[in-house]
RNA sequence: GCCGCCGUAGCUCAGCCGGCAGAGCGCCGCCCUGGUAAGGCGGAGGUCCCGGGUUCAAAUCCCGGCGGCGGCUCCA
């Protein structure tokens, strides 16, 4: 009987053995390697076609001192359950894990197309529910819309014109659907639709608001980590406002971001983290690249003009023009944030259009519902953009550090055993007690043990990976007094600070790093999840 | 899409003038018991991205693909 022994590229690259005699041959204290495993699985018939048998050549572990030339075979391998995995990984092949954080967080699936896995899970999931609840409050409504459209709706929109090279399409059942590359005018129809049944009871402003997947075939070079892929979910929203209060509704958007900059990502808004630039159209481009007339977008950028200048009175922040950057449909208010090197990303973003009104005639519309006189103007905004770029942005801004309510793994508690077991059992207690709270509290915590010797190095470890927010240490010091020691890490002082407290205390501390959720839409928001497999 | 670099252990990477698959960290076990980012010893752990080709022999050389990073271009 003869063995196949695959080497690294499979059948087709062989070290043909006699089985019998590398089996005898194998000393008892090294057992088959891993790559003679399988090959051990695989019961060859062959023939051997070159006349290369016999010659002295390069010998297996030394066992043979002729090896086999080129061979020709069949192999019948049995899989084992690691073959199969094997070839279910390759199919879905879990590549480039999020940047900064491991595979727990996300990894891309594709180009430019990221999966979230359960730590990333938790981490938008609250990120969303923050948001949906924010925006509610501020008197949005929150909708959702499906990714799928016939294209005859983006020939109304004009994107089949200015955009179709960005979009995916589909045929089905001979019709041409398109994978949504923006949510606006799903959100223009649902406008219409509430216009035509409740007519003046709708108010103006109208604010509808979205966390939106959408799709974008960027090409494969402008992909970046996560600031630049194919598929995103945007804080989307769109208000519809007469003339009179476009100025207004757009200094609340850029009132809101501050807020959400500030409260949910302790990101000091000030002209040294943020920028705004004002993205104008290329005049010559006019009715080419950018949809409408010369006047209306004359109008529109005096329009954001003049907002820039209220926020920069307001807020002190600076801002630039640009020509060449707007939408197709229209001009934008960006906030941009710098990176060390000086390259440019556009986070946050409040567009002025004219154009999509005008071609689902809503001035018609809302002449009858609302007896408007002037134009109903659209305006696009999003506070972080897309969620993936800003969490991108983040994690490169403060080191992986996410925020307390954010973070897969909220609260560590560490205890630091001291090998007597009087002590020990008091820490252990204490460690439980303290773990049991705040998982009792839905915080995301876990803990560890470890031992003076060790503790520098596991802290290391913890800090450069998974770095809970919350650390909760307990030792022989703690035990004696009952009491644990808490360092909560300060995003606004970029470290860790520290006090002693008991038990009890510790959800005021939890309390505490929670403030500026709390702040933003009334309440905590906690999604309890099982966070031990980082630990 | 174009140009350049890259893909090897869970992670960061070495090996690449073809000839037995490597290190550090992590993980597991033992020893230790120096309180806030590296204590000591031992062990386990691999489809060298995928597919073809050349060769007695490929992680290594050639062709094609996929994926990542950087630049151009473009955008949230």
């Amino acid at each position: 009987m003869l063995y196949l022994l695959c080497g690294p590229n499979g059948p087709s690259a062989l070290y043909l053995v006699a089985a019998s005699h590398a089996l005898q041959h194998r000393p008892a204290a090294h057992p088959p390697r891993n790559h003679e495993r399988a090959a051990l699985r695989a019961e060859l018939h062959c023939t051997v076609t070159d006349g290369a048998v016999g010659r002295e050549v390069y010998c297996f572990e030394g066992l043979l001192k002729t090896a086999l030339a080129r061979v020709v075979g069949e192999a019948a391998v049995e899989k084992d359950h690691m073959d199969y995995a094997v070839e279910l990984d390759i199919a879905v092949k879990p590549t480039t894990p999020v940047p900064g954080l491991g595979k727990e967080y996300g990894y891309y699936v594709g180009a430019g197309n990221p999966l979230f896995s359960v730590g990333g899970g938790v981490l938008r999931t609250v990120l969303k529910h923050i948001l949906h609840k924010y925006h509610a409050k501020r008197g949005y409504y929150v909708v959702e819309t499906p990714l799928l459209a016939r294209t005859t709706l983006y020939e109304v929109t004009g994107h089949l014109q200015f955009y179709k090279e960005n979009m995916f399409l589909v045929n089905i059942e001979g019709d041409e659907y398109a994978i949504k590359p923006m949510n606006c005018p799903f959100h223009v129809l649902i406008f219409m639709n509430l216009l035509q049944k409740y007519q003046a009871k709708v108010a103006l402003p109208f604010k509808i608001f979205e966390t939106g997947t959408v799709h974008r075939y960027e090409i494969a070079g402008a992909l970046r980590g996560l600031l630049r892929v194919r598929a995103f979910t945007q804080d989307d929203a769109h208000i519809f406002a007469r003339e009179e209060d476009v100025e207004q509704s757009l200094i609340e958007v850029f009132d809101m971001m501050k807020d959400v900059y500030e409260k949910l990502f302790h990101i000091p808004v000030t002209s040294e983290t943020v920028r705004l630039r004002l993205s104008l159209s290329a005049k010559d481009k006019i009715g080419s690249e950018f949809m409408g007339e010369p006047e209306m977008w004359r109008f529109s950028e005096e329009k954001l003009f003049k907002v820039a200048e209220e926020i920069k009175r307001r807020y002190g922040i600076e801002f630039f023009a640009e020509e060449g950057e707007a939408a197709f449909y229209g001009p934008k208010l960006d906030v941009v944030v710098f990176e060390e090197d000086g390259k440019e990303w556009q986070i946050g973003t409040a567009q002025f259009d004219f154009n999509l009104p005008m071609r689902f005639k809503l001035n018609e519309l809302l002449r009858e519902t609302h007896g408007l006189e002037g134009n109903i103007y659209m305006i696009h905004r999003a506070l972080l953009g897309s969620l993936e770029r800003f969490i991108g942005i983040y994690l490169e801004m403060y080191k992986g550090r996410l925020p307390f309510v954010l973070a897969p793994l909220q609260a560590l508690v560490v205890g630091i055993l001291t090998g007597k077991e009087d002590v020990d059992s008091k820490i252990k207690k204490l460690v439980e007690e303290a773990k049991d709270k705040l998982l009792r509290e839905e915080i995301r915590a876990s803990s560890l043990y470890t031992t003076k010797t060790h503790l520098s190095k596991d802290v290391r470890k913890v800090e450069s990976t998974v770095k809970p927010p919350l650390m909760i240490y307990v030792g022989q010091r703690e035990a004696e007094k009952g009491l644990v020691t808490v360092r909560p890490y300060s995003h606004a002082e970029r470290r860790r600070l520290q006090r002693t407290v008991s038990i009890n205390e510790i959800m005021e501390v939890v309390s505490e790093m929670e403030e500026g959720v709390k702040a933003l839409v009334g309440a905590p928001v906690r999604l309890p999840a099982d966070p031990s497999y980082m630990t």
